[in-house]
DNA sequence: TACTATTTAATTTTT
DNA sequence: TTAAATAGTA
């Protein structure tokens, strides 16, 4: 077998990593510096070169679109299938298991995933159970809790008893709802994992089949796992330890979702003799663009520490636009695609990112003024849309009558006359005969309900009773049209008016094209059906239509995580926003900004271009900003300031730029220590207006955070 | 049940 | 400002 091509594709230290002895690997791969290259490529070396089979590899990513760019680059290297190798997601992979061994993990063989809006209706449902009102107890804030609990692997007996009684109902939720969905075989996000992991735990002879078979396991993105993953990975490489991760504390913007970068050192520790090899060699940026986002991240604590360098060109400097307001931010913007786009460059090599989604309707009005084709990343997802869920709730209806979750979210959609009242009634009888809303329908019907609920009752019933036997031995394809169309759903959105209206249509008739267009897995455990129903619940989908359009592109800085542009623009550079206000209070999140910044930066292939406005109107008020701290982190001599077109730019601008970090009155500036006399003492948070109106925001010691008009109050620096 | 008025809160989101 | 959620009304 000639593996040559393993070692001239690939620099020095990608040769280490991709050759590296069987044991624990760790590779800190800069961005930009070819890390799935690193990943695809060993895996090949460890097929052709290693004699290992695929059968014996498992790769995990975090999303399904890594995980299927991931297995298509390999079988490319390859040139044959390799479809018994286990790669996918931590949650695709746990469900695989769970599958395989529901009965060992204590659950129906039928069991349904839920997806985070199921699970919001799930602890809403309990909420109402236990009488307690939503106003006082957010479900959103309850679904963080119970997720964080399960994320770090905590059962409800594992909590500890508390004397807060704010904490012991919050106990009570949590288990009332866990067993609220074992007892209709449901499993969140975080149970997928958290089963997956106990069945090993616990399974002494499972545990042994899975850590045999797989002998090396790699991970992509490893700085963003959480703990569950960390000891999900950990309990799987237990015997061979051949695992290699690959990730970039630098990199680490998800920590306020349970990423921790500490698993990288935790990595070091839990696998003695693991070999770090690190990947500075940067293929994608200019040196440029490279030296200043080293410089920004460089302010960070406690880094591995890596300084990306490039065999490229130099260059252009980062230019850097003081917008007059957020409008001028856009039109500049886009004036500048123009001339891009009009020195015979695509639309799509270029790339608007932000902190905050809100900040996309600005260059959304603009683009849509002047023609110019666009696609915004974020939002709902194909599957995650309301009325493809009203849609897949139908199918799991039929796949599974007793499914509630589904009962109650399609029972009176199209409105059919089934109120609350009605539901309330089923409701309090499946609860008292633990039964399913379906059965307790059928049995109220007996048992006397008015005479136009009956009717709509049964109309219901027979509706999904005609579905079941028309679905049978029909093509995935044929049972969605036909749930889309007996149903009424589509008929429902057909009759509204309204672009919107019409979208839900275009998505209903596209879905008919989804469910054509699946491919069921032959030797899956499940019915096509099913299968398709997970297939949904783990896999969102894309957010809008392919479209083939050149398109500029939109998108959170978040999002643009893993790709690249040759022109990058990141806009709303200012205090407040980016740094974003929450994330100014704790250092820990002021670190993860900076990190987002520096990912931002690197997305830059040729040329980037940052902006800020000095007016920006956010939540209906006008805010004067300051330049935010990242841009004074920058060498000054890689900065190129463009000035405005227009001259009255000049007086317009306010502010002193060697003064850029921010406006000062009275001694009073950003992140001063100011005493009040009622309020005590504090620290400066923001700054805006000046004169009379000139506004302070606060974070007291004692009392929190306040916002001051310094004209009316008495505050002085400390 | 559907429409309208009012209130409320406003980062980021891989599964 | 705005979108979404809630409350109130026809």
């Amino acid at each position: 077998m000639d593996v040559s091509y393993i070692f001239e594709d690939l620099n020095e230290p990608q040769r280490d990593a991709v050759a590296a002895e069987p044991g624990p690997l760790l590779v800190l791969a800069g961005a930009g510096s070819g890390k799935t290259r690193v990943l695809t490529y060993r895996v090949a070396w460890l097929v052709q070169a290693q004699q290992c089979s695929p059968l014996s590899i498992m790769a995990v990513t975090f999303t399904n679109k890594a995980a299927r760019e991931m297995r298509g680059r390999i079988e490319k290297l390859l040139g044959f299938p390799v479809g018994g190798m286990w790669m996918g997601t931590f949650h695709g992979l746990s469900h695989r298991m769970l599958r395989s061994h529901a009965q060992d993990a204590g659950l129906p063989a039928t069991f349904e995933i839920l997806d985070s809006d199921d699970q919001l209706r799930m602890i809403r449902r309990v909420l109402k159970e236990l009488n307690l009102d939503e106003g006082y107890w957010p479900p959103r804030q309850i679904q963080w809790t119970i997720n964080g609990h399960k994320e770090e692997g905590r059962r409800p007996h594992d909590l500890s008893d508390s004397h807060d009684p704010q904490v012991q109902v919050l106990h009570k939720i949590y288990s009332n709802y866990q067993a609220l969905c074992q007892r209709f075989g449901l499993v969140d996000f975080a149970e997928l994992l958290l089963r997956a992991l106990e069945l090993m735990q616990n399974n002494e002879r499972i545990r042994n089949t899975y850590q045999d078979r797989f002998r090396h396991i790699l991970v992509d993105e490893f700085q963003d796992t959480n703990s569950i993953q960390y000891r999900w990975l950990k309990l799987f490489a237990d015997k061979h330890k051949n695992i290699t991760v690959v990730g970039d504390d630098d990199q680490c913007v998800y920590s306020w979702r349970g990423a921790q970068v500490e698993n990288l050192r935790k990595f070091e520790k839990d696998f003695p003799g693991a070999q770090t090899i690190r990947l500075e060699q940067n293929y994608r940026s200019t040196e440029i663009i490279l030296n200043a986002a080293n410089a920004v991240i460089d302010q960070n604590q406690g880094r591995f520490g890596k300084t990306l360098w490039t065999e490229g060109e130099k260059g252009e400097p980062i230019q850097l636009y003081a917008a007059f307001n957020e409008v001028d931010e856009a039109r500049f913007v886009i004036d500048r695609i123009k001339s891009w786009v009009g020195q015979g460059n695509q639309r799509s090599s270029c790339a608007i990112l932000y902190r905050s989604n809100a900040q996309s309707r600005v260059f959304e009005e603009v683009l849509l003024d002047v023609g110019m084709p666009y696609r915004v990343y974020g939002g709902l997802r194909f599957f995650e849309r309301a009325e493809i869920k009203d849609a897949l709730a139908y199918m799991r209806l039929i796949s599974n009558p007793h499914s509630d979750a589904a009962f109650e979210r399609v029972v009176n959609v199209p409105t059919r006359g089934i109120g609350n009242k009605t539901l309330d009634q089923i409701r309090a009888r499946a609860r008292e005969k633990q039964q399913s809303l379906c059965n307790a329908a059928v049995e109220l019907l007996q048992s006397g309900l008015p005479p136009r609920a009956t009717q709509s009752v049964q109309r219901f019933l027979q509706l999904m009773d005609d579905l079941r036997k028309s679905a049978e031995g029909h093509e995935l394809a044929e049972i969605a049209d036909l749930v889309i169309n007996r149903s009424g759903l589509i008929e429902h959105y057909r009759k509204e008016k309204g672009e919107r209206a019409e979208a839900r249509v275009e998505n209903l008739e596209e879905l008919v094209s989804a469910a054509r267009n699946f491919r069921h897995d032959e030797d899956d455990e499940l019915d096509e059906l099913s299968s398709f129903l997970a297939h949904a619940a783990l896999e969102a989908g894309e957010g809008q239509a392919e479209e083939w359009e050149d398109c500029v592109q939109l998108m959170s800085l978040h999002s643009a995580k893993g790709l690249e542009f040759p022109l990058v623009f990141l806009t709303g550079m200012e205090e407040g926003l980016f740094p974003h206000q929450r994330s100014m209070e704790e250092p820990g999140r002021l670190e993860e900004e900076r990190r987002l910044c520096y990912v931002g930066m690197t997305r830059a292939m040729q040329q980037l271009v940052m902006v800020y406005a000095e007016v920006r109107r956010l939540h209906g008020r006008e805010h004067y900003t300051s330049p935010s701290r990242f841009l004074s982190e920058i060498p000054h001599e890689h900065i190129q300031e463009v000035r405005s077109p227009m001259i009255s730019r000049a007086v317009v601008r306010r502010y002193d730029k060697s003064d850029s970090a921010g406006q000062s009155v009275n001694g009073i500036k950003l992140g001063s220590r100011v005493r009040h006399n009622k309020f005590g003492d504090g620290t400066v948070l923001n700054l805006e207006g000046r004169g009379e109106s000139a506004r302070v925001q606060v974070n007291f010691e004692d009392v929190g955070s306040k916002w001051l008009v310094l004209a009316y109050t008495s505050l002085h620096a400390i």
